[in-house]
RNA sequence: GGUCCCUUCGUCUAAUGGUUAGGACACCGCCCUUUCACGGCGGCAAUACGAGUUCGAAUCUCGUAGGGAUCACCA
């Protein structure tokens, strides 16, 4: 049996951080079965969905490289065929309509909740019937035994059927409702294993009595725990961005947040680091290894992440980040300057949004150093600047030599290095950390590095 | 409140009845060094609690506490 998997958000808002792991987790299982992997965009609730969300979760999940490479599913078109199975159901007896009010439906629903018991309407046996009023149809959910579900990730878990309520698959204006919708469209999609949150864990053993009903095959299912915040409570705006596609905002990589979210609550069983490759994990991935307890979302974790794929991902991969990302125009110079530094600033940042300090020193040919604090100690030693800056002049340019020039001036001077470091890195970059002078000067080149050091303070 | 689920270092997790309870991140220290980093080495730190089963429990059972999910004509 070929495995068909399916990421099925609705549009009404961002793609979150917990659905994009979930989109994960299906499309690394589906890739593992060499099956499909499909989107299913839920817009039935034409109140609440949106183009935007719609564009922002295509947006988020092209950004980390797992959008269905298969026709993107959009489940209002398929609400005449979930509409055919909800009468279906009420012609086998299945189902029933209910002609409650709001009110009355509302006394019920407390008077059912201080019971402890499910809503079952009072027209569940009625043979009443009338077009003209108002009703919705409920499912005639089985009043004895138990209903048991196999979880790859939850185990065996059995519930009472008398707990299960009468739930409404048609509204009243005539349209299905996610209950039915869902159960219908992954039935006609061929969707053999369903990976969703564990918060439709509990509609799981309500959707499933259709699929009885209707002799349906069953599908696997896998409820994974939602992501939690810091402090334990589901993951929520307080607990910082929730957002995916903000990440990408904040300068980490997708290489990275693929990475991140794919180990947060599955582990493969040799737990080694590279095995967080998502390519590799590919092949690694297995739904009985995913935890059942929520994995909180830690940032710090993230950030060791992506500082370690910066290093690893080509220089001109970052390179065309920080062009599109800072809107720089750069001319071959500049550029080959930015690429040749790039290395070493990497080894300085988590994320690369924070290399926005260094652009300035690195691009700009004409750039001095402009804190006034930092200028009064330049000017203090602006003869030893410009005694290097003399030095260098008749330098040949290459690293060896620039280090050799630096040595010979301390030595002559009988001073340390550090008492020329600070001031050049200062007079050269405007800061007090950066990477090795010698290299610095070396890519600066020679007129830019000699006009920093001539400088007069 | 009903139903269901969960609980190993601060965090992510490993250990499927016998381990000095392992690793990674974070944190701290040392080394390297030209500052900041990188890197290398080392350290701190956990089986929620209480019973039971067993020669032996993080692991099995029960209870307690804490946390989470859900209980819509939303999905």
């Amino acid at each position: 049996m070929k495995v068909v998997t399916r990421f099925a958000p609705s549009p009404t808002g961002y793609l979150h951080i917990g659905g994009a792991r979930t989109a994960i987790f299906n499309y690394l299982f589906a890739k593992k079965h060499n099956g499909k992997y499909l989107v299913r965009i839920e817009d039935t609730d034409t109140k609440r969905s949106t183009n935007e969300a719609v564009g922002a979760i295509h947006n988020g999940l092209n950004w980390l490289g797992i959008n269905s490479t298969e026709k993107i599913i959009y489940q209002s078109k398929n609400l005449a065929s979930h509409v055919k199975i909800a009468y279906e159901l009420l012609d086998k007896g299945f189902a029933y309509k209910c002609f409650l009010n709001t009110k009355e439906l509302n006394d019920l629903r407390i008077k059912s909740r201080a019971n402890g018991k499910p809503i079952k309407s009072p027209w569940r046996n009625s043979k009443f019937n009338n077009e003209k009023k108002e009703y919705v149809i409920r499912l005639k959910m089985p009043l004895n035994g138990t209903t048991t579900i196999k979880d790859y990730v939850q185990g065996k878990v059995s519930v009472k059927n008398e707990i299960l309520d009468d739930m409404i698959i048609l509204r009243s204006d005539k349209t299905p409702t996610y209950m039915l919708s869902s159960v219908v469209d992954d039935y006609n999609m061929g969707i053999t294993h369903i990976i969703r949150g564990d918060d439709h864990f509990n509609n799981a053993f309500r959707q499933i009595q259709i699929i009885n009903f209707l002799n349906w095959d069953k599908p696997s299912y896998a409820h994974i725990p939602l992501i939690h915040g810091t402090d334990g409570s589901k993951l929520s705006k307080r607990h910082g961005a929730t957002n995916l596609i903000d990440y990408r905002d904040m300068g980490f990589t997708s290489e990275a947040m693929l990475s991140y979210l794919m180990q947060l609550g599955w582990t493969s069983h040799d737990n080694k680091e590279d095995d967080y490759e998502f390519k590799k994990a590919v092949n690694l991935f297995s739904l009985e290894k995913i935890n059942k307890s929520p994995a909180k979302f830690d940032i710090k974790k993230l950030n060791n992440i992506n500082s370690r794929y910066l290093n690893k991902i080509d220089i001109d991969k970052i390179y065309k980040l920080l062009i599109e990302r800072f809107k720089l125009v750069l001319n071959i110079h500049q550029e080959k300057r930015l690429k040749a530094l790039l290395p070493e600033l990497l080894k300085r940042v988590d994320v690369y949004i924070d290399l926005k300090d260094d652009f300035e020193w690195i691009i700009d040919d004409n750039f001095l150093c402009k804190e006034k604090d930092k200028i009064k100690i330049l000017k203090k030693y602006n003869l030893i600047i410009n005694e290097i800056g003399d030095l260098l002049k008749n330098c040949e340019w290459n690293k060896e030599t620039i280090n050799h020039c630096l040595k010979t001036y301390i030595q002559d001077k009988s001073l340390k290095f550090r008492d020329i470091g600070p001031i050049l890195r200062m007079t050269l970059t405007g800061k007090t950390s950066a990477p090795d002078l010698v290299s610095i000067i070396y890519e600066l080149g020679c007129t830019i590095s000699l006009n920093r050091l001539n400088y007069k303070y």
